[in-house]
DNA sequence: AACCTTCATGTGATCTTATAACATCACTCA
DNA sequence: TGAGTGATGTTATAAGATCACATGAAGGTT
């Protein structure tokens, strides 16, 4: 896999959240909240870590491990998978990222700091992600769980369609 | 991978869809309604096709693609992934099998015949897999949906938790 | 029967994703 | 100064998935 990977389908620039906004400023601010919160909580945002999150912030979409080493190693950094994965544990594990199970791939995380079980719309035209909130062990899912002795610690929730902006090409 | 592989992180021999029952009458009597629709819809349930569903029904939990190829190889079928990929999206097209996005592995569904967006919970002890009923798209995750213009195709529900059974071995 | 078409299978090669194992380095703190 | 801890770098390899191409079986024409 080359930096040319986990490029959209379609031409242009990134999908986005799905929808418009001052993207220099989101990505300055996560960064800054996240500095913040590893201070307070004395996690060590470290240069790679730090390096890993704002590419996930900047390009605003998923990304493979591999389409990450590629940059990393742009960026001066080492260059072999453990570099990306331990920085990508590390990230997910305190929520600043989130890996797509469909994708096997990472996103920086849209909603940092509030406590929440992501779900995520996957668009499968250009790859764009949207994170949103979801309360799957609520409804039936949760019912099942508790009439089987099931104890949820975690869900995946992932929903694949198009998004508006791809709907609309398509139409063309 | 061997036929090791996809071992239970305990000992004995498989878990559950979590719950006892009659498995050989399971299997049987699932196979042959496989074989019904098939023969109602035109579709064709070769032996590979056959065996590889009769291995998943048989197992009884999540394998993934190396493990069923070993067992397939052991039956005396072809030996190249291609073997029971191509089985395995066969019988994931049809709605015979399940794809685990989480464990990158494959289930027998649970409820053929009825339509549904089935809803996982997979054990992080023993990798066992049960399988429910979900509407996703009902909730949280169908508004965020609208409001964003996306249009929801497919969607992946799996809960990571602890199966009963292995609860009940935690505690001794 | 001979032919063609279609779909399924077999096989080799290759690509992508992920982890194991081990050496080194840097920071803290006793 | 010298553990001890956690982070990084690097080699190697495991695990998961697909491509490309050849062969083969089943059904339908002519």
């Amino acid at each position: 896999m080359t930096s040319e990977t986990q490029d959209n389908h379609a031409e242009g620039t990134a999908p986005i959240g799905f929808g418009k906004h001052d993207h220099a400023a989101c990505v300055a601010q996560a960064l800054a909240a996240a500095e913040a919160r590893c201070g307070a909580e004395g996690l060590r945002l470290t240069p790679v870590r730090r390096k890993v999150l704002e590419l996930l912030l900047r390009e605003h979409r998923a990304l493979g491990a591999y389409a990450i080493l590629d940059l990393l190693r742009e960026a001066g950094f080492g260059s072999q998978p453990p570099v990306a994965y331990r920085a990508l544990d590390f990230l997910a594990e305190h929520g600043f990222v989130h890996r797509i199970e469909r994708l096997n791939a990472f996103v920086a995380c849209a909603h940092p700091g509030e406590s929440h079980s992501p779900a995520f719309m996957i668009c499968r035209l250009c790859d764009g992600v949207a994170e949103a909130q979801s309360r799957p062990a609520r409804g039936a899912l949760g019912a099942a769980a508790r009439a089987a002795g099931f104890h949820i610690e975690k869900t995946v929730v992932e929903a694949e369609g198009v998004c508006p902006a791809c709907a609309e090409k398509e139409r063309a």
